[in-house]
DNA sequence: GCGCAGGGATAGAATTTCTCGCCCTCGGCG
DNA sequence: CGCCGAGGGCGAGAAATTCTATCCCTGCGC
């Protein structure tokens, strides 16, 4: 019943870096930078003992090692992920509290996010603000403002104003920026933003 | 494909204290103390934001969640171990150097290990030597004496001599003490243990 | 030649994890 | 009834791990 595993840490690294073919892009994918990736990576090659990746002057390439070990440990995620959810749904299904600064509120239709069918399903409740420090406390999951930044280590989603003069940003934590809940509010968006009225 | 995941280490010890219900036991096997397991589970039940355990004063039991969570969590490790052998045979299946004090050698058969068929599988050779050092060091995976110790914070296995005199000692790195070959060789000791010679 | 993209290494900072010491509760036992 | 041991909780500080920030190098496209 003792297991002798390699780190999370260092399979998470090598599942999104092997999917990406990039330390740069995993690093993106997970929050951090690429040389933590990179360092993630390298320990657990050295822990397994074998090389998982060819570097090659231009990017990535798994070796014949690391292209078996991929799908195993990608599926060892999703079955993680699948058994987190049933016990704690709350992680990944529940809604989101959003926050919007009453300029972005003009670029979108009235009665939003009310009007939009499916976004019931994603979000909580919404709050007149264009603070970025409630991501931070948690007091919200994710901001919608009609530009600005810096954001720090926050995410941002840059929003296409259909008219063209104006983008939205769509502002939420790293960790949450392409979960299921920011990914409908975004497409959303896509959809209803307006020039201003 | 962005997960949103429990660390890896808080899992290992909500599993490990799930399958023994307790925090002591789970501690030795992971080679750490209760404080450290008991802080990754309640760290564990934070994030999930639900209990997996009640606790006794007298003991643990799982709750409802505790105990739909154990068994994918266990299949996961399960599997993790699976796809990290696969691809790194050595990990698990690499065979012991033996340590032995001359005094250990004398209380079993002359041609130990050599006589006792199914530990060529387990066993890469063995020296001579009563020396705790070299188990840090890596030199040696386990060392077999006829009592001591201190040994600090290596696990010991005492195998009773059938005479009823004298034990054997039994020593390895935590984390080793319970794998295939551990295992293989002190069920062997502990058949093939004599009185002296 | 130059700029840029992507990786590699390293040092130091930041965060996480572990240990240690002490508290509390409970059950068994003299 | 008092004492002891087992098991767990908590908090402070130490230790280990992980991340970031830099700077380097290579190869490609212009």
């Amino acid at each position: 019943m003792t297991y002798r595993l390699p780190s999370l840490n260092s399979l998470r690294a090598f599942e999104a870096a092997a999917r990406h073919l990039s330390f740069k892009t995993a690093a993106s994918e997970l929050g951090v930078t690429a040389g933590a990736v990179s360092q993630q990576v390298k320990k657990l090659e050295a822990s397994l003992g074998i090389a998982l990746f060819r570097r090659l002057p231009h990017g990535l390439l798994l070796t014949h090692e690391g292209e078996a070990y991929l799908p195993p440990i990608t599926k060892v995620f999703a079955d993680l992920t699948a058994a987190t959810e049933a016990i704690a749904p709350e992680i990944n299904s529940r809604k989101f509290r959003v926050g919007m600064s009453s300029a972005a509120r003009d670029k979108l239709p009235a009665d939003w996010p009310n009007g939009s069918g499916g976004l019931r399903n994603h979000i909580r409740d919404w709050v007149e603000t264009g603070d970025v420090e409630l991501l931070r406390t948690d007091e919200i999951d994710c901001l919608i403002r009609p530009g600005g930044g810096p954001y720090g280590d926050l995410a941002l989603i840059i929003i296409p104003d259909s008219g063209g003069a104006q983008a939205l940003h769509f502002v939420c934590k790293p960790g949450l920026a392409d979960c299921r809940q920011a990914r409908a509010i975004v497409q959303d968006l896509t959809r209803n933003i307006a020039p201003a009225r």
